[in-house]
DNA sequence: GGTGAGCGA
């Protein structure tokens, strides 16, 4: 019976309601603040029980879809995450760029890691390694930290 | 007004 602060703040309103509405009906005010109370939590019970979707399609489909992180480096300050998923994404499909700005400075570091298939993850290594993309070389290579231990079978 | 090696909380 976990009751939000806001649901307990519309249980006590209604409950207010329901004893001016009821005390014109009804005898005391103790009494009908009270039946305000009961009808009130009962109303709010029932409004959170009423999920319609009560059939969650759950797909426990876990697509393996081998995602590799791929660690940019010498990544033009002006370069943005966008820039980095198109670019990464003519060699591969790409799932998601994260470029690693300092958050105590807010400051970008010049590097980043990319998610991406792992199926093009070589191709994508050998195509953006090394590659002249503003004014720098990239330096494009297969994360330090895997996250996913897929392939063993490496360099 | 800054900034060039580097592997993320």
């Amino acid at each position: 019976m976990k009751l939000s602060n806001q649901t307990l703040v519309t249980i006590i309103a209604l409950a207010v309601l329901g004893a001016l509405i009821m005390s014109f009906i009804a005898i005391s005010p103790s009494i009908a603040f009270a039946l305000g109370v009961i009808l009130s939590g009962l109303a709010v019970h029932f409004m959170q029980g009423a999920s319609p979707a009560a059939v969650t399609p759950d797909d426990s489909s876990s697509t393996s879809s081998s995602s590799k992180t791929i660690y940019v480096g010498n990544l033009p300050y002006r370069a943005n995450e966008n820039d980095v998923k198109d670019l990464f994404s003519e060699h591969g499909e790409v799932f998601a760029v994260r470029l690693m700005k300092d958050k105590r400075t807010g400051k970008r570091r010049g590097f980043g890691f990319v998610v991406m298939n792992s199926a093009d993850v070589g191709t994508a290594i050998a195509n953006l390694n090394n590659k002249e993309y503003g004014q720098r070389t990239l330096k494009v290579r297969e994360a330090n930290e895997p996250k996913n231990g897929e392939d063993l079978d490496s360099e």
